[in-house]
DNA sequence: TGGGTTATTCAGCGAGCGTTCAGCCAGAGG
DNA sequence: CCTCTGGCTGAACGCTCGCTGAATAACCCA
Protein backbone atom coordinates (compact mmCIF):
# COMPACT_ATOMS: atom_id res chain seq x y z
CA UNK A 1 0.00 0.00 0.00
CA UNK A 2 1.91 3.24 -0.98
CA UNK A 3 0.51 6.63 0.54
CA UNK A 4 0.95 10.44 0.01
CA UNK A 5 1.50 12.38 2.98
CA UNK A 6 1.06 15.74 2.04
CA UNK A 7 1.77 17.96 5.66
CA UNK A 8 4.22 21.19 5.69
CA UNK A 9 5.05 20.53 9.74
CA UNK A 10 8.62 19.18 9.59
CA UNK A 11 8.77 17.51 13.07
CA UNK A 12 5.26 16.11 12.50
CA UNK A 13 5.99 14.67 8.68
CA UNK A 14 8.97 12.72 10.06
CA UNK A 15 7.26 11.38 12.82
CA UNK A 16 4.26 10.24 10.49
CA UNK A 17 6.27 9.08 8.18
CA UNK A 18 7.95 6.78 10.32
CA UNK A 19 4.76 5.30 11.70
CA UNK A 20 3.68 5.00 8.14
CA UNK A 21 6.53 3.03 7.81
CA UNK A 22 6.39 0.86 10.45
CA UNK A 23 2.94 -0.14 10.02
CA UNK A 24 4.33 -1.57 6.23
CA UNK A 25 2.90 1.09 4.19
CA UNK A 26 5.78 2.89 1.38
CA UNK A 27 5.50 6.54 1.93
CA UNK A 28 5.77 9.66 -0.52
CA UNK A 29 5.99 13.32 1.27
CA UNK A 30 5.08 16.30 -0.28
CA UNK A 31 5.99 19.26 1.53
CA UNK A 32 3.97 21.73 -0.50
CA UNK A 33 0.34 22.03 -2.75
CA UNK A 34 2.34 22.04 -5.72
CA UNK A 35 4.52 18.67 -5.12
CA UNK A 36 1.03 16.61 -3.15
CA UNK A 37 -0.40 17.78 -6.72
CA UNK A 38 2.13 16.80 -8.77
CA UNK A 39 2.37 13.79 -6.77
CA UNK A 40 -1.15 12.84 -6.95
CA UNK A 41 -1.92 13.43 -10.41
CA UNK A 42 1.08 11.31 -11.38
CA UNK A 43 1.63 8.59 -9.07
CA UNK A 44 -0.92 5.69 -8.31
CA UNK A 45 -1.68 6.04 -4.61
CA UNK A 46 -3.78 3.78 -2.30
CA UNK A 47 -5.00 6.80 -0.35
CA UNK A 48 -3.79 10.41 0.35
CA UNK A 49 -3.11 12.16 4.14
CA UNK A 50 -3.80 16.32 3.32
CA UNK A 51 -3.09 18.91 5.31
CA UNK A 52 -5.09 21.83 4.55
CA UNK A 53 -2.77 24.50 5.37
CA UNK A 54 0.16 23.63 2.98
CA UNK A 55 2.42 26.44 1.38
CA UNK A 56 2.16 27.33 -2.02
CA UNK A 57 -0.83 25.75 -2.91
CA UNK A 58 -3.94 25.39 -0.40
CA UNK A 59 -4.97 21.54 0.63
CA UNK A 60 -8.84 21.90 -0.47
CA UNK A 61 -7.95 23.36 -3.96
CA UNK A 62 -5.72 20.50 -4.57
CA UNK A 63 -8.35 18.38 -3.60
CA UNK A 64 -10.74 20.15 -5.52
CA UNK A 65 -8.46 19.55 -8.46
CA UNK A 66 -7.61 16.04 -8.34
CA UNK A 67 -11.23 15.61 -8.23
CA UNK A 68 -11.84 17.69 -11.28
CA UNK A 69 -9.57 15.62 -12.93
CA UNK A 70 -11.29 12.12 -12.15
CA UNK A 71 -8.79 10.66 -9.64
CA UNK A 72 -11.25 9.24 -7.00
CA UNK A 73 -8.27 8.03 -5.09
CA UNK A 74 -9.43 7.92 -0.67
CA UNK A 75 -8.17 11.66 0.69
CA UNK A 76 -8.06 12.10 4.42
CA UNK A 77 -7.66 15.47 5.68
CA UNK A 78 -5.75 17.29 8.72
CA UNK A 79 -5.85 20.36 9.96
CA UNK A 80 -5.38 22.20 12.89
CA UNK A 81 -8.48 24.16 13.05
CA UNK A 82 -11.62 22.68 13.86
CA UNK A 83 -14.45 24.85 12.46
CA UNK A 84 -17.32 22.43 11.96
CA UNK A 85 -18.09 24.47 8.91
CA UNK A 86 -14.83 24.17 7.01
CA UNK A 87 -14.71 20.04 7.88
CA UNK A 88 -18.23 20.46 5.78
CA UNK A 89 -16.47 22.48 3.24
CA UNK A 90 -13.26 19.70 3.00
CA UNK A 91 -15.72 16.43 2.78
CA UNK A 92 -17.69 18.65 0.21
CA UNK A 93 -14.66 19.16 -1.78
CA UNK A 94 -14.11 15.37 -1.87
CA UNK A 95 -12.49 13.92 0.96
CA UNK A 96 -13.59 10.75 2.80
CA UNK A 97 -12.12 11.56 6.14
CA UNK A 98 -11.18 14.78 8.28
CA UNK A 99 -9.06 14.19 11.37
CA UNK A 100 -8.65 17.57 13.68
CA UNK A 101 -4.86 17.86 15.20
CA UNK A 102 -3.88 17.33 17.42
CA UNK A 103 -4.77 13.59 17.24
CA UNK A 104 -3.68 10.14 18.14
CA UNK A 105 -1.51 8.43 15.50
CA UNK A 106 -3.86 5.03 16.65
CA UNK A 107 -6.63 7.03 15.24
CA UNK A 108 -5.24 7.89 12.20
CA UNK A 109 -3.96 4.42 11.40
CA UNK A 110 -7.61 3.17 11.80
CA UNK A 111 -9.25 5.41 10.12
CA UNK A 112 -6.33 5.08 7.33
CA UNK A 113 -7.08 0.86 7.48
CA UNK A 114 -10.76 1.84 7.42
CA UNK A 115 -10.76 4.19 4.11
CA UNK A 116 -8.39 1.25 2.52
CA UNK A 117 -10.33 -1.54 3.02
CA UNK A 118 -13.34 0.47 1.98
CA UNK A 119 -11.71 1.82 -0.74
CA UNK A 120 -11.36 -1.94 -2.08
CA UNK A 121 -14.94 -2.71 -1.38
CA UNK A 122 -14.28 -4.88 1.93
CA UNK A 123 -16.19 -4.36 4.95
CA UNK A 124 -14.64 -6.17 7.77
CA UNK A 125 -10.87 -5.67 8.82
CA UNK A 126 -8.87 -9.18 8.88
CA UNK A 127 -8.82 -10.14 5.21
CA UNK A 128 -9.53 -13.28 4.13
CA UNK A 129 -9.13 -15.56 1.10
CA UNK A 130 -9.31 -19.15 1.37
CA UNK A 131 -7.70 -20.35 4.51
CA UNK A 132 -5.33 -17.54 4.24
CA UNK A 133 -6.41 -14.33 6.70
CA UNK A 134 -4.47 -11.31 6.67
CA UNK A 135 -4.84 -8.42 9.79
CA UNK A 136 -3.52 -5.28 8.96
CA UNK A 137 -3.69 -4.13 12.28
CA UNK A 138 -0.92 -6.43 13.79
CA UNK A 139 0.50 -6.76 10.09
CA UNK A 140 0.21 -10.42 10.25
CA UNK A 141 -1.03 -13.27 8.27
CA UNK A 142 -1.57 -17.05 8.92
CA UNK A 143 -2.63 -19.92 6.27
CA UNK A 144 -4.76 -22.88 8.17
CA UNK A 145 -4.67 -20.51 11.64
CA UNK A 146 -0.36 -21.27 11.43
CA UNK A 147 0.83 -17.82 11.86
CA UNK A 148 3.24 -16.89 8.70
CA UNK A 149 6.78 -15.28 8.75
CA UNK A 150 7.00 -12.58 6.02
CA UNK A 151 9.70 -10.00 5.67
CA UNK A 152 8.03 -6.61 4.80
CA UNK A 153 8.35 -6.95 1.23
CA UNK A 154 6.68 -10.32 1.03
CA UNK A 155 3.89 -8.85 3.46
CA UNK A 156 3.13 -5.72 1.57
CA UNK A 157 2.54 -7.98 -1.76
CA UNK A 158 -0.03 -10.21 0.20
CA UNK A 159 -1.67 -6.98 1.56
CA UNK A 160 -2.38 -5.77 -2.29
CA UNK A 161 -2.84 -9.14 -3.64
CA UNK A 162 -5.58 -9.52 -1.24
CA UNK A 163 -6.59 -6.31 -0.95
CA UNK A 164 -7.58 -7.22 -4.56
CA UNK A 165 -7.94 -10.88 -4.75
CA UNK A 166 -9.97 -12.02 -7.74
CA UNK A 167 -8.41 -9.27 -9.84
CA UNK A 168 -5.50 -9.74 -12.05
CA UNK A 169 -2.53 -7.21 -10.72
CA UNK A 170 0.24 -6.24 -13.71
CA UNK A 171 3.82 -6.38 -12.56
CA UNK A 172 3.83 -2.51 -13.19
CA UNK A 173 1.05 -2.08 -10.60
CA UNK A 174 2.79 -4.11 -7.98
CA UNK A 175 5.83 -2.31 -8.35
CA UNK A 176 3.99 0.84 -8.13
CA UNK A 177 2.14 0.13 -5.16
CA UNK A 178 4.80 -1.52 -3.04
CA UNK A 179 7.25 1.37 -4.05
CA UNK A 180 7.58 4.55 -3.44
CA UNK A 181 9.13 6.79 -6.19
CA UNK A 182 11.09 6.04 -8.40
CA UNK A 183 12.26 2.35 -8.79
CA UNK A 184 14.07 0.53 -11.44
CA UNK A 185 10.91 -0.56 -14.11
CA UNK A 186 13.36 -3.31 -15.73
CA UNK A 187 14.15 -5.62 -12.62
CA UNK A 188 12.69 -8.93 -11.91
CA UNK A 189 12.15 -8.35 -8.15
CA UNK A 190 8.56 -8.96 -8.12
CA UNK A 191 8.82 -12.48 -9.66
CA UNK A 192 11.32 -13.17 -7.15
CA UNK A 193 8.84 -12.49 -4.40
CA UNK A 194 6.22 -14.14 -5.70
CA UNK A 195 7.94 -16.71 -5.59
CA UNK A 196 9.23 -16.68 -2.07
CA UNK A 197 5.92 -16.40 -1.11
CA UNK A 198 4.85 -18.99 -3.28
CA UNK A 199 6.85 -21.33 -0.99
CA UNK A 200 4.91 -19.68 2.03
CA UNK A 201 1.63 -19.79 1.39
CA UNK A 202 1.77 -23.00 -1.02
CA UNK A 203 2.15 -22.75 -4.89
CA UNK A 204 -0.73 -23.04 -6.29
CA UNK A 205 -2.58 -19.99 -4.41
CA UNK A 206 -1.14 -17.01 -6.87
CA UNK A 207 -2.20 -17.61 -10.17
CA UNK A 208 0.09 -16.27 -12.85
CA UNK A 209 -1.54 -15.13 -16.10
CA UNK A 210 1.16 -14.77 -18.74
CA UNK A 211 1.74 -11.59 -20.07
CA UNK A 212 -0.79 -9.97 -17.52
CA UNK A 213 0.21 -10.73 -13.98
CA UNK A 214 -0.93 -12.30 -11.01
CA UNK A 215 -4.43 -13.15 -9.77
CA UNK A 216 -5.07 -13.99 -6.37
CA UNK A 217 -8.35 -16.22 -5.30
CA UNK A 218 -9.90 -18.70 -2.59
CA UNK A 219 -9.20 -21.97 -3.77
CA UNK A 220 -12.36 -23.80 -5.21
CA UNK A 221 -14.38 -26.17 -2.83
CA UNK A 222 -12.42 -24.01 0.12
CA UNK A 223 -14.64 -22.72 2.93
CA UNK A 224 -14.15 -19.06 3.75
CA UNK A 225 -12.33 -19.27 7.25
CA UNK A 226 -14.70 -17.49 9.60
CA UNK B 1 -31.22 6.64 -0.35
CA UNK B 2 -32.32 4.40 2.46
CA UNK B 3 -30.97 5.27 6.17
CA UNK B 4 -31.07 3.38 9.15
CA UNK B 5 -31.13 5.38 12.28
CA UNK B 6 -29.90 3.18 15.57
CA UNK B 7 -30.15 5.65 18.58
CA UNK B 8 -31.80 5.49 21.50
CA UNK B 9 -31.63 9.01 22.97
CA UNK B 10 -35.49 9.92 21.96
CA UNK B 11 -34.62 14.08 21.54
CA UNK B 12 -31.57 13.21 19.44
CA UNK B 13 -33.17 10.92 17.36
CA UNK B 14 -35.90 13.44 16.36
CA UNK B 15 -33.69 15.68 15.60
CA UNK B 16 -31.57 13.52 13.61
CA UNK B 17 -34.49 12.15 11.89
CA UNK B 18 -35.80 15.41 10.81
CA UNK B 19 -32.05 16.38 9.42
CA UNK B 20 -31.65 13.54 7.60
CA UNK B 21 -35.71 13.80 6.31
CA UNK B 22 -34.88 17.48 5.47
CA UNK B 23 -31.99 16.19 3.43
CA UNK B 24 -33.77 13.59 1.25
CA UNK B 25 -32.78 10.53 2.89
CA UNK B 26 -35.62 7.73 3.39
CA UNK B 27 -34.85 7.25 7.46
CA UNK B 28 -35.43 4.15 9.35
CA UNK B 29 -35.58 4.32 13.43
CA UNK B 30 -34.44 1.75 15.96
CA UNK B 31 -34.13 3.00 19.73
CA UNK B 32 -32.65 -0.49 21.18
CA UNK B 33 -29.72 -2.93 19.60
CA UNK B 34 -32.22 -5.76 18.53
CA UNK B 35 -34.43 -3.75 16.38
CA UNK B 36 -31.48 -2.30 14.66
CA UNK B 37 -30.05 -5.35 14.26
CA UNK B 38 -32.82 -7.18 13.05
CA UNK B 39 -34.06 -4.46 10.47
CA UNK B 40 -30.23 -3.56 9.04
CA UNK B 41 -30.58 -7.78 8.25
CA UNK B 42 -33.67 -7.63 6.50
CA UNK B 43 -33.58 -4.38 4.88
CA UNK B 44 -31.79 -3.20 2.35
CA UNK B 45 -29.93 0.20 4.06
CA UNK B 46 -27.61 2.59 2.10
CA UNK B 47 -26.09 3.50 5.15
CA UNK B 48 -26.22 3.09 8.98
CA UNK B 49 -26.38 5.40 12.06
CA UNK B 50 -25.29 3.60 14.85
CA UNK B 51 -25.01 4.82 18.44
CA UNK B 52 -22.73 2.51 20.69
CA UNK B 53 -24.90 2.75 23.93
CA UNK B 54 -27.63 0.68 23.06
CA UNK B 55 -30.09 -0.86 25.30
CA UNK B 56 -30.83 -4.53 24.81
CA UNK B 57 -27.99 -5.00 22.04
CA UNK B 58 -24.73 -3.31 22.21
CA UNK B 59 -23.29 -1.04 18.93
CA UNK B 60 -20.29 -2.90 18.52
CA UNK B 61 -21.71 -6.66 18.83
CA UNK B 62 -24.62 -5.30 16.33
CA UNK B 63 -21.41 -4.36 13.63
CA UNK B 64 -19.65 -7.81 14.60
CA UNK B 65 -23.02 -9.58 13.83
CA UNK B 66 -23.73 -7.96 10.36
CA UNK B 67 -19.48 -7.88 9.60
CA UNK B 68 -19.68 -11.68 9.66
CA UNK B 69 -22.80 -12.49 7.93
CA UNK B 70 -21.11 -10.63 5.02
CA UNK B 71 -23.11 -7.51 5.22
CA UNK B 72 -20.83 -4.69 3.52
CA UNK B 73 -23.09 -1.98 4.05
CA UNK B 74 -21.24 1.21 5.11
CA UNK B 75 -21.66 2.56 8.96
CA UNK B 76 -21.45 5.55 10.92
CA UNK B 77 -20.41 4.95 14.55
CA UNK B 78 -21.71 7.66 17.34
CA UNK B 79 -20.51 7.74 20.58
CA UNK B 80 -20.75 10.13 23.63
CA UNK B 81 -17.02 8.91 24.72
CA UNK B 82 -14.19 9.74 23.20
CA UNK B 83 -11.61 7.93 23.92
CA UNK B 84 -8.90 6.89 20.94
CA UNK B 85 -8.30 3.56 22.00
CA UNK B 86 -12.23 3.13 21.76
CA UNK B 87 -12.15 4.43 18.16
CA UNK B 88 -9.54 2.55 17.19
CA UNK B 89 -11.49 -0.83 18.15
CA UNK B 90 -14.30 0.20 16.14
CA UNK B 91 -12.82 0.65 13.40
CA UNK B 92 -11.79 -2.70 14.08
CA UNK B 93 -15.37 -4.13 14.24
CA UNK B 94 -16.02 -2.83 11.20
CA UNK B 95 -16.99 0.93 10.67
CA UNK B 96 -16.16 3.41 8.25
CA UNK B 97 -16.29 6.54 10.34
CA UNK B 98 -16.72 7.90 14.02
CA UNK B 99 -18.36 10.71 15.29
CA UNK B 100 -18.20 11.67 19.07
CA UNK B 101 -21.22 13.53 20.75
CA UNK B 102 -21.39 16.30 20.67
CA UNK B 103 -21.72 17.61 16.94
CA UNK B 104 -22.86 19.53 14.36
CA UNK B 105 -25.72 17.70 12.08
CA UNK B 106 -23.86 19.58 9.10
CA UNK B 107 -20.66 17.66 10.08
CA UNK B 108 -22.26 14.10 10.41
CA UNK B 109 -24.54 14.99 7.03
CA UNK B 110 -21.38 15.31 5.23
CA UNK B 111 -19.55 12.36 6.74
CA UNK B 112 -22.82 10.76 5.30
CA UNK B 113 -22.40 11.91 1.78
CA UNK B 114 -18.35 11.11 1.65
CA UNK B 115 -19.43 7.67 2.90
CA UNK B 116 -22.15 7.35 0.16
CA UNK B 117 -20.48 8.47 -2.53
CA UNK B 118 -17.82 6.37 -2.13
CA UNK B 119 -19.59 2.91 -1.66
CA UNK B 120 -21.51 4.19 -4.69
CA UNK B 121 -18.60 3.31 -6.94
CA UNK B 122 -18.16 -0.67 -6.55
CA UNK B 123 -20.51 -2.39 -9.69
CA UNK B 124 -18.88 -4.96 -11.88
CA UNK B 125 -19.27 -4.48 -15.17
CA UNK B 126 -19.15 -7.74 -16.42
CA UNK B 127 -19.98 -8.51 -19.93
CA UNK B 128 -22.43 -11.27 -20.72
CA UNK B 129 -23.38 -13.02 -24.04
CA UNK B 130 -25.54 -16.54 -23.13
CA UNK B 131 -24.31 -18.11 -20.54
CA UNK B 132 -20.99 -16.99 -21.46
CA UNK B 133 -19.75 -14.24 -18.79
CA UNK B 134 -16.55 -12.46 -18.95
CA UNK B 135 -15.09 -9.91 -16.28
CA UNK B 136 -12.30 -7.48 -17.54
CA UNK B 137 -11.64 -6.51 -14.02
CA UNK B 138 -10.70 -10.26 -12.90
CA UNK B 139 -9.10 -11.24 -16.82
CA UNK B 140 -11.61 -13.85 -16.92
CA UNK B 141 -14.53 -15.69 -18.72
CA UNK B 142 -17.21 -18.52 -17.96
CA UNK B 143 -19.60 -20.47 -19.58
CA UNK B 144 -22.31 -21.59 -17.21
CA UNK B 145 -20.00 -20.54 -14.19
CA UNK B 146 -17.64 -22.49 -15.44
CA UNK B 147 -14.56 -20.85 -15.74
CA UNK B 148 -12.34 -21.03 -18.45
CA UNK B 149 -8.44 -21.25 -19.27
CA UNK B 150 -7.70 -18.47 -21.48
CA UNK B 151 -4.36 -17.66 -23.34
CA UNK B 152 -3.69 -13.76 -23.23
CA UNK B 153 -5.09 -13.80 -26.80
CA UNK B 154 -7.84 -15.88 -26.53
CA UNK B 155 -8.94 -13.84 -23.94
CA UNK B 156 -8.43 -10.21 -26.29
CA UNK B 157 -10.53 -11.82 -28.88
CA UNK B 158 -13.23 -13.04 -26.73
CA UNK B 159 -13.39 -9.54 -24.57
CA UNK B 160 -13.41 -7.72 -28.49
CA UNK B 161 -16.23 -10.00 -29.71
CA UNK B 162 -18.18 -9.98 -26.53
CA UNK B 163 -17.98 -5.73 -26.68
CA UNK B 164 -19.57 -6.02 -30.13
CA UNK B 165 -21.77 -8.55 -30.04
CA UNK B 166 -24.11 -9.17 -32.72
CA UNK B 167 -21.98 -7.15 -35.19
CA UNK B 168 -20.33 -8.91 -38.24
CA UNK B 169 -16.48 -8.37 -37.21
CA UNK B 170 -14.08 -8.96 -40.14
CA UNK B 171 -10.43 -10.05 -39.93
CA UNK B 172 -9.31 -7.26 -40.20
CA UNK B 173 -10.39 -5.17 -37.84
CA UNK B 174 -9.76 -8.11 -35.42
CA UNK B 175 -6.36 -7.68 -36.03
CA UNK B 176 -6.10 -4.24 -36.18
CA UNK B 177 -7.83 -4.17 -31.99
CA UNK B 178 -5.83 -7.27 -31.55
CA UNK B 179 -2.06 -6.21 -32.11
CA UNK B 180 -0.82 -2.57 -31.55
CA UNK B 181 1.17 -2.52 -34.71
CA UNK B 182 0.86 -3.29 -38.15
CA UNK B 183 0.78 -6.55 -38.94
CA UNK B 184 1.44 -9.07 -41.22
CA UNK B 185 -1.71 -9.17 -43.60
CA UNK B 186 -1.53 -12.21 -45.11
CA UNK B 187 -1.38 -14.89 -42.00
CA UNK B 188 -4.12 -17.18 -40.13
CA UNK B 189 -3.47 -16.45 -36.44
CA UNK B 190 -6.96 -15.27 -36.29
CA UNK B 191 -8.39 -18.20 -37.62
CA UNK B 192 -6.36 -20.37 -35.79
CA UNK B 193 -7.58 -18.35 -32.77
CA UNK B 194 -10.96 -18.14 -33.21
CA UNK B 195 -10.64 -22.26 -33.73
CA UNK B 196 -9.54 -22.45 -30.31
CA UNK B 197 -11.98 -20.19 -28.71
CA UNK B 198 -14.53 -22.62 -30.55
CA UNK B 199 -13.18 -25.40 -28.93
CA UNK B 200 -13.12 -24.04 -25.39
CA UNK B 201 -16.49 -22.50 -25.58
CA UNK B 202 -18.42 -24.19 -27.90
CA UNK B 203 -18.66 -24.05 -31.66
CA UNK B 204 -21.62 -23.37 -32.10
CA UNK B 205 -21.18 -19.88 -30.48
CA UNK B 206 -19.35 -17.66 -32.85
CA UNK B 207 -20.64 -17.83 -36.34
CA UNK B 208 -18.79 -17.40 -39.56
CA UNK B 209 -20.12 -14.97 -42.14
CA UNK B 210 -18.16 -16.34 -45.33
CA UNK B 211 -16.21 -13.15 -47.21
CA UNK B 212 -17.26 -10.84 -44.01
CA UNK B 213 -15.88 -12.31 -40.51
CA UNK B 214 -16.88 -13.50 -37.64
CA UNK B 215 -20.14 -12.82 -35.32
CA UNK B 216 -21.01 -13.58 -31.64
CA UNK B 217 -24.63 -13.53 -30.79
CA UNK B 218 -26.71 -15.58 -27.68
CA UNK B 219 -28.02 -18.82 -28.54
CA UNK B 220 -31.97 -18.70 -29.70
CA UNK B 221 -34.07 -19.83 -26.35
CA UNK B 222 -30.89 -18.76 -23.83
CA UNK B 223 -31.68 -16.83 -21.18
CA UNK B 224 -29.25 -14.70 -20.34
CA UNK B 225 -27.26 -15.08 -17.33
CA UNK B 226 -27.75 -12.39 -14.35
C1' DT C 1 31.40 -2.00 14.06
C1' DG C 2 30.08 -6.55 12.86
C1' DG C 3 26.77 -10.38 12.15
C1' DG C 4 22.53 -11.62 10.52
C1' DT C 5 18.55 -10.60 7.97
C1' DT C 6 16.42 -8.75 3.94
C1' DA C 7 16.41 -6.89 -0.73
C1' DT C 8 18.17 -6.91 -5.42
C1' DT C 9 20.73 -8.54 -9.38
C1' DC C 10 21.99 -11.95 -12.63
C1' DA C 11 22.07 -15.89 -15.56
C1' DG C 12 20.30 -20.14 -17.09
C1' DC C 13 16.55 -23.10 -17.68
C1' DG C 14 11.96 -24.67 -19.03
C1' DA C 15 7.54 -24.29 -20.73
C1' DG C 16 3.72 -21.95 -22.53
C1' DC C 17 2.27 -19.35 -26.22
C1' DG C 18 1.90 -17.29 -30.78
C1' DT C 19 2.89 -18.10 -35.32
C1' DT C 20 3.46 -20.62 -39.48
C1' DC C 21 2.45 -24.03 -42.81
C1' DA C 22 0.36 -27.69 -45.24
C1' DG C 23 -3.35 -30.25 -46.08
C1' DC C 24 -8.32 -30.78 -45.80
C1' DC C 25 -13.11 -29.39 -46.06
C1' DA C 26 -17.23 -26.70 -47.48
C1' DG C 27 -19.86 -23.71 -50.26
C1' DA C 28 -20.59 -21.08 -54.41
C1' DG C 29 -20.66 -20.68 -59.26
C1' DG C 30 -20.27 -22.27 -63.74
C1' DC D 1 -20.30 -32.48 -61.73
C1' DC D 2 -16.03 -30.14 -61.30
C1' DT D 3 -13.31 -26.23 -59.86
C1' DC D 4 -11.97 -22.57 -57.15
C1' DT D 5 -11.88 -19.66 -53.26
C1' DG D 6 -12.14 -19.02 -48.43
C1' DG D 7 -12.06 -21.07 -44.09
C1' DC D 8 -10.68 -24.85 -40.64
C1' DT D 9 -7.34 -27.65 -38.14
C1' DG D 10 -3.44 -30.39 -36.34
C1' DA D 11 1.28 -30.42 -35.77
C1' DA D 12 5.66 -28.25 -35.33
C1' DC D 13 8.86 -24.60 -34.37
C1' DG D 14 11.07 -20.88 -32.16
C1' DC D 15 10.73 -17.11 -29.11
C1' DT D 16 9.48 -14.80 -25.16
C1' DC D 17 8.18 -14.72 -20.57
C1' DG D 18 8.43 -16.15 -16.13
C1' DC D 19 10.69 -19.20 -12.52
C1' DT D 20 14.58 -20.38 -9.66
C1' DG D 21 18.99 -20.70 -7.11
C1' DA D 22 22.93 -18.43 -5.96
C1' DA D 23 25.66 -14.42 -5.50
C1' DT D 24 25.95 -9.69 -4.14
C1' DA D 25 24.45 -5.47 -2.04
C1' DA D 26 21.81 -2.88 1.32
C1' DC D 27 19.95 -2.70 5.68
C1' DC D 28 19.16 -3.18 10.70
C1' DC D 29 19.94 -4.27 15.28
C1' DA D 30 22.85 -4.94 18.95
Amino acid sequence: MRILLAEDDPDLSRQLKQALSDADYAVDHAPDGEEAHFLGDTEPYDAVILDLGLPKIDGVSVLERWRRDGKTTPVLILTARGAWSEKVAGFDAGADDYLTKPFHTEELLARLRALLRRSAGHATATLTCGVIRLDPRAARASVNGEPLRLTSLEYRLLHYLMMHQGRVIGRTELVEHLYDQDFDRDSNTIEVFVGRLRKKIGSDRIETVRGLGYRLTALEGEAPQP
